[in-house]
DNA sequence: AGACTAAGCTGATTGCCATCATGTTTTGTG
DNA sequence: CACAAAACATGATGGCAATCAGCTTAGTCT
């Protein structure tokens, strides 16, 4: 196969992977048929923290999906800054978006943790798709979640002042991920806002005992229906 | 068949449609094949501006095809703002992300012109994907853009003053849609601010030349550069 | 025509939050 | 351990745009 690579894969940190567990949270992985030629197509490449998985404006030339570790898509704005758009975890998926709609990357993946990807290229994926046509419902039926979900988060960007999206932030970030390291600027990235404002309103949840932040740089949660409480509350 | 029909189709204003021209733009039209047996399915509906074709909230029963008339996505926020999601004019179509997402609408659609719609069952559109799986490949690739189109005008909003947003909804409302008698109020939804400033910047985009609204409430667009330079200058 | 409603327009005010500046703590690396 | 770099924290300032209020114009209906 001369397949295209990414130039992951040519980096001495990559290996081809014959045995990587499959998860069956992947949305590759929907359909028991398809695992068996999706194993034999993938290809295992690892990321250190901070790592750019691939870059915006590039071309997709296949899916990443992810074993271990945590991958945020950004975009950085032209004044310079760096936005969150999604954040990705085990069993997830990168660069589907781009492939499905054949178009360049339109943000920039990049490593939160260490992690460890499997590659399979846009080839490899079209030949499962012609075998199994309802993958490609199952990815329809992804994408067009996506959809929603960027909506309803731009949405609720707009009317919502700044301490609610932080609540928000600190709740999404804690139900969906188990990374605890999560930095007042991540935090702020995620929130679409600023480092300081997020300080600031750490310390005011704190004040009014919702959150803990005693223990080093940490947030432990303390009441999670308070933080609720501050994210909508039409009326008042 | 016992496909479920919206309500609209019992309305009296709604008739069924035998010989509605089939737009090639549509999104469910681009194979040759399946034209035909869309066309078989296909119910014809009618709406006159302001109307509500579907409600956020309910479930999608199929899909709406744009014949003729402008439609908006509106979302509604927990404090009553209302903001304009997307823009479909002929060609364009509704409830497909609910329908493939299975999920309720997020959002509502309302007329914004007197227009006529199509309307073809869900049990209609899986029937002609299960013949032609091609098309589910070819929904996946609008329905991926749109997540593009989503991404981009939320991260757009983020770090724009209220200015560049209106010149950019300007722009935009020009080039996308022949619809001219666009509303100050319509304007700000589309660019997620108020009808007051909307019509601040206006007068200031009059004053430096880059508009004309002499002429009743319409806008005329002097000079498309001067727009565009608006929109996002980086460094200054 | 007159009345009523919606849209357009203007001014004054306020508050939120980004920005800048500065200092402190933590981290991690040779 | 030292030292640099990054993250955290806090104060002061200013600008932008939402909000509220009042008013004018346009369009519609009886």
């Amino acid at each position: 196969m001369a397949n295209p690579k990414p130039d992951c894969l040519k980096n001495p940190s990559s290996n081809i992977c014959q045995t990587c567990g499959m998860k069956d949270e992947s949305i590759l992985c929907s359909f028991p048929d398809a695992i068996e030629a999706i194993q034999k197509a993938r290809i295992a490449c690892k990321f250190k923290a901070g790592q750019v998985i691939f870059y915006a404006g590039n071309d997709s030339l296949g899916i990443f999906t992810i074993q271990s570790g945590l991958v945020k898509l950004e975009v950085t704005s032209p004044t310079g800054a760096a936005h969150t758009l999604r954040l990705m975890g085990p069993g997830g998926a990168l660069g589907y978006r781009s492939l499905f709609a054949n178009e360049p990357y339109h943000a920039s993946a990049i490593a939160v943790e260490d992690c460890e990807l499997c590659f399979i290229s846009k080839a490899d994926i079209m030949h499962v798709f012609s075998k199994h046509p309802e993958m490609a419902l199952k990815l329809l039926e992804h994408v067009s979640k996506d959809l929603r979900i960027a909506e309803q988060k731009w949405m609720g960007q707009m009317d919502k002042g700044a301490a609610e999206r932080i609540a928000d932030a600190l709740l999404f970030l804690q139900d969906h991920f188990a990374h605890q390291n999560w930095t007042r600027r991540e935090i702020a990235q995620w929130a679409g806002t600023t480092p300081e404002t997020v300080i600031r309103t750490l310390a005011q949840f704190e004040k009014d005992g919702l959150i803990d932040q005693t223990d080093g740089r940490s947030i432990r949660i303390i009441s999670r229906e308070k933080l609720l409480e501050r994210i909508s509350t039409p009326g008042l």
